[in-house]
DNA sequence: GCATGTGAAGGAATTCACAGCA
DNA sequence: TGCTGTGAATTCCTTCACATGC
């Protein structure tokens, strides 16, 4: 569904007033019927003989994915990956930004990094103050964990890991991690394939 | 799978040599009776009454992965997540390691970061005659398509992509994508969540 | 005619309960 | 007794075909 919204709000951005689920489809890399049948589930959208209108489809799904509001993140980790993150501009389009970003390292606060000011991690409990419900994790493996509770703690209700390690939160915040690694090692079980997808 | 080999890995390092569908599942997040029929297609394997001998299933999982050898990898794009990607050490617990990179700006061409030396993406053809099959994609949005299908034509037949396009290869070639902009945008759905999961 | 919406068929993954072996 | 291995039941997602409406 966010894969929808992506895709939507790319040919949107490109002019296109009225999308079909078949150029919907061509365009992710997806069936139409697949996409007929996500939609449907909204009731009305969409207009027999023509296709969905952008404007609407844009609106409908940002409401679903409750990205109707414009939300804010921390950052925690300004390593490499934190810093590539901050610079990052690709969040704004669905309305989302880093406005805090902290670290462990007294080297790193006190920068500016993509228009955000770096702080020290003993700082985090200020975060409670700044309706923040966003996490994002950035920080070696051994602090992901403890790194979490803290920010759980400040009421940040979902977080985006980066750690290869499984974290454990109470069930109200979700997590979704990234494992880059794991990922690329997805890879060689389909080299010289013969399994489908 | 990769999940599987993630935890085994680590449970591994940690001295672990017997380890127990409920373990594994604890320390993964996932159900044990998940784990043991997935296990239990690769017919043996795993003492009744014990469990699994951890050095036994590292083997198992990578050899059904293709990780029982290792695998090279090129980088295209050495901006700040290219560069967080070339100082990252995690690749090499899967035997996977980057040997190559490449940018189109010649300020960054012939420095070295992590170990590699950042080549000019004139110079990708050389692929070929290096034995690498796996490609990592990490630049701008515009460029991503024409550079997979450069590296396709050098040789690589996997690749992890970091751009928010579709990306389109002939079918041997396998993709992977990773969009963190949309996996951050899928956490808003969850805030004070009803939904499960 | 063209593209959506949907009920039904089909398939895949998950869950369960329990038999079998250390 | 403890933990694996597995067939059956269930649930979920995908796919299809076609009726519906612009």
């Amino acid at each position: 569904m966010p894969l929808y919204l992506r895709g939507t709000l790319e040919l949107a951005s490109q002019g296109v007033d009225s999308i079909s689920s078949q150029r919907l489809a061509d365009y992710l890399g997806l069936n139409p019927w697949l996409i007929r049948k996500d939609f449907s589930y909204f009731g009305d959208l969409g207009k027999r003989g023509v296709g969905y209108d952008s404007q609407t489809l844009v609106c409908r799904i940002k409401k679903v994915l409750r990205l109707d509001v414009t939300r804010s993140a921390v950052l925690v980790g300004v390593g490499r990956l934190g810093s590539a993150l901050l610079e990052y501009g690709g969040f704004s389009r669905y309305g989302l930004q880093i406005v805090a970003a902290f670290d462990r390292d007294r080297t790193r606060v006190g920068g500016t990094i993509g228009g955000v000011r770096v702080e020290h991690v003993d700082g985090l409990g200020t975060v409670k103050t700044r309706s923040i419900d966003l996490g994002i994790i950035a920080v070696p493996q051994e602090s992901a964990q403890e790194v979490v509770n803290t920010i759980v703690q400040a009421g940040v209700r979902g977080i985006l890991s980066f750690s290869p390690r499984h974290i454990v939160t109470p069930r109200r915040v979700k997590v979704i991690s990234i494992d880059i690694a794991m990922d690329l090692a997805r890879l060689p079980y389909y080299l010289s394939g013969n399994r489908k997808q």
